[in-house]
DNA sequence: TGACAGGTACATG
DNA sequence: CATGTACCTGTC
């Protein structure tokens, strides 16, 4: 057991925030997480947050899972005092960090997102863990299921991965795990290419758009410039009659697209205002 | 009943 | 290059 007092963390405000769909709550206080074939629970009360796992994972895995080393309240610093939306949605989702999520697994579940909302996502991939994943033991001695390897997907049929509830990213999802083990696309040598670069090549995979390539490139690559824009950042945008200024947030954009988002789907809604200034 | 959910592939002009 | 359309499926 771990246990850490630390700012800018809010493992609620994380898991509503749509990066992760295996990060879920057990309780008012407590998360349960699966990621690099480990599960973990997270407690936080206030700053206070504990981590179920020994020193040593939680310094080969966890630490910088979820991105400990990033100065957040230098972030929150840079944005606009006047810029109201962005002020009140930092206010709402300060505790959001930008997760550093596996590659593969980011791919996948990004590409059953599209047109999807998130409790379907969720069930969609609890359903392909439970079919194609590994089995492990969590420290309790319960079972868990580890997100299953490309090799597993591109070995299973279209039709299989229809009646899991993929609906027509089935297709997607076989064909981009074939190429992901063919190595059409090679995922070791990504995580050393630039933003552009990366996204570049995330956009040769089936299933993946300008938008989903984007989330891939922040939630798992940490290009945290990436700035995905969905419908509801289309929304937020229209706030801005005079454009969004990109300019003054070069560099971490996606760190703000995130606090929006998550203001977007969880803090005040039917507000049209203005962001104002 | 119909629109919507963190869009994309594919076909056209 | 820009626009248009079909697409699984559960939920409100």
């Amino acid at each position: 057991m771990i246990e850490k007092e630390l700012t800018d963390f809010d493992i609620r405000q994380i898991a509503l925030s749509g990066q992760c769909f295996r990060l879920r709550p057990l309780s008012e206080n407590t998360f349960s997480l699966t990621a690099f074939g480990r599960y973990l629970e997270i407690s936080q009360q206030g700053g206070k947050v504990q981590f179920s796992c020994t020193e040593q994972e939680w310094k080969e895995i966890w630490e910088n899972y979820f991105d400990l080393h990033t100065d957040y309240a230098g972030i929150k610093k840079a944005v606009d005092p006047e810029d109201f939306y962005l002020q009140e949605a930092v206010r709402m989702g300060g505790g959001i960090r930008i997760l550093r999520q596996e590659l593969w697994e980011t791919i996948a579940a990004f590409i059953i997102s599209q047109q999807n909302n998130i409790p379907r996502i969720q069930k969609c991939v609890d359903a392909l863990c439970g079919e194609f994943g590994r089995e492990a033991e969590d420290f309790r001695g319960n079972p868990y299921r580890c997100f299953p390897e490309p090799e597993a997907l591109a070995a299973a049929s279209e039709g299989q991965l229809r009646e899991m509830g993929l609906g027509y990213r089935a297709p997607y999802l076989v064909k981009t795990a074939r190429m992901v083990c063919e190595k059409e696309v090679n995922l070791e040598e990504l995580p050393s290419l630039s933003y552009e670069e990366a996204k570049a090549e995330l956009l040769k995979l089936c299933g993946v758009g300008v938008k989903v390539a984007d989330c891939i490139c922040l939630f798992a690559l940490h290009h945290i410039e990436a700035f995905p824009v969905d419908t509801h950042i289309k929304a937020m945008l229209k706030r801005y009659p005079k454009g969004f200024p990109f300019e003054r947030y070069q560099g971490f954009a996606g760190v703000l697209q995130q606090y929006a988002f998550y203001y977007e789907l969880h803090g005040q809604k039917g507000n049209g205002k203005t962001a104002g200034s």
